[in-house]
DNA sequence: CATCTTGTTACGTT
DNA sequence: AAACGTAACAAGAT
């Protein structure tokens, strides 16, 4: 579930238990999220660390704690993070709970395709050193899209839009909703955008991005009225400006919903 | 009960 | 060598 701005809303749910040091661990070796790592080393070098700040890149989080420690966490589809009371009893899906004086910090994932990492040097791991720069930055030029574009071309452009190699933090909402806004259809191939498609899905791009962290990054508020986002899931949905049935099937694997009238080759696309 | 899912990755093919 | 398409992973909702 979680994309760019719910992951950004749970980063700072553990906010709270910034300067303060984690007295136990909890977590349970053998749960799918701890794959390919050591959970007894997190556990020992985790315990009396202080957990000093915390940041998000796309779908990636990662707790910085004192001694050097460093905890990577992927929400996956249902992954959520939460701050409990101290005497909190971990459930069959609270994977990871560091305990606090005050609190216990909870990664809380029933589908498990979320993910733990765990470093321990002066420097922030190679994984999160190579992750690529957020759409909102100045580096996510036109340029830089285009030739993303241009190295996919095959693929269609929705599909295209969840490769995390290129667009840190865009999932299935976002995406529908990037495509709708730029009047793209779904289906077309990545290289076959014309200039002036590239210049609406960028500034689509950002305009999204943008819009989701304001809205839903806070208080996990929905996107304003008028988005997408609102009708996507609902069989029969309407599009927000022309009210025309959305289309509904299966791109890339993924669930995609469109407007056959907004996202037309023919247009010049734009509904902002 | 069958089918669906807002994410990633492994694997075989192109 | 890269890019591409598909299946697989798991559990809960409908």
């Amino acid at each position: 579930m979680p994309e760019l701005a719910e992951v950004e809303y749970y980063r700072k749910r553990w906010d709270c238990g910034r300067g303060e040091e984690i007295l136990r661990v909890q977590a349970h070796h053998g749960k799918r999220v701890f794959r390919g790592l050591a959970v007894a080393q997190l556990k020992k070098e985790l315990t009396g660390a202080v957990f000093t700040r915390s940041e998000a890149r796309g779908k990636q989080l990662l707790f910085r704690f004192s001694g050097d420690r460093w905890l990577g966490l992927h929400l996956g589809m249902t992954g959520k993070l939460s701050a409990a009371p101290p005497d909190f009893h971990p459930g069959k899906h609270d994977h990871l709970v560091l305990y606090q004086r005050a609190r216990a910090l909870v990664f809380h994932d029933p589908r498990v395709f979320g993910r733990v990492r765990f470093a321990s040097q002066s420097t922030a791991p190679p994984w999160w050193e190579s992750l690529p720069s957020a759409i909102t930055s100045r580096e996510f030029t036109r340029q830089r899209l285009a030739s993303f574009l241009r190295r996919h071309r095959k693929l269609s452009i929705k599909p295209t839009l969840l490769l995390q190699s290129g667009f840190p933090g865009v999932g299935n909402w976002m995406a529908d909703e990037i495509l709708w806004r730029a009047g793209l259809e779904p289906r077309r191939a990545a290289g076959s955008l014309s200039g002036n498609e590239v210049r609406a899905l960028w500034r689509s791009l950002r305009f999204v991005c943008r819009g989701a962290m304001n809205h839903v990054s806070t208080d996990f508020s929905d996107p304003p009225r008028g988005w997408l986002f609102h009708a996507r899931w609902k069989p029969g949905g309407h599009c927000p400006i022309h009210h025309t049935v959305l289309v509904r099937e299966s791109i890339g694997g993924r669930t995609t919903a469109w407007c056959p009238h907004c996202q037309r080759r023919a247009l010049p696309g734009l509904c902002f």
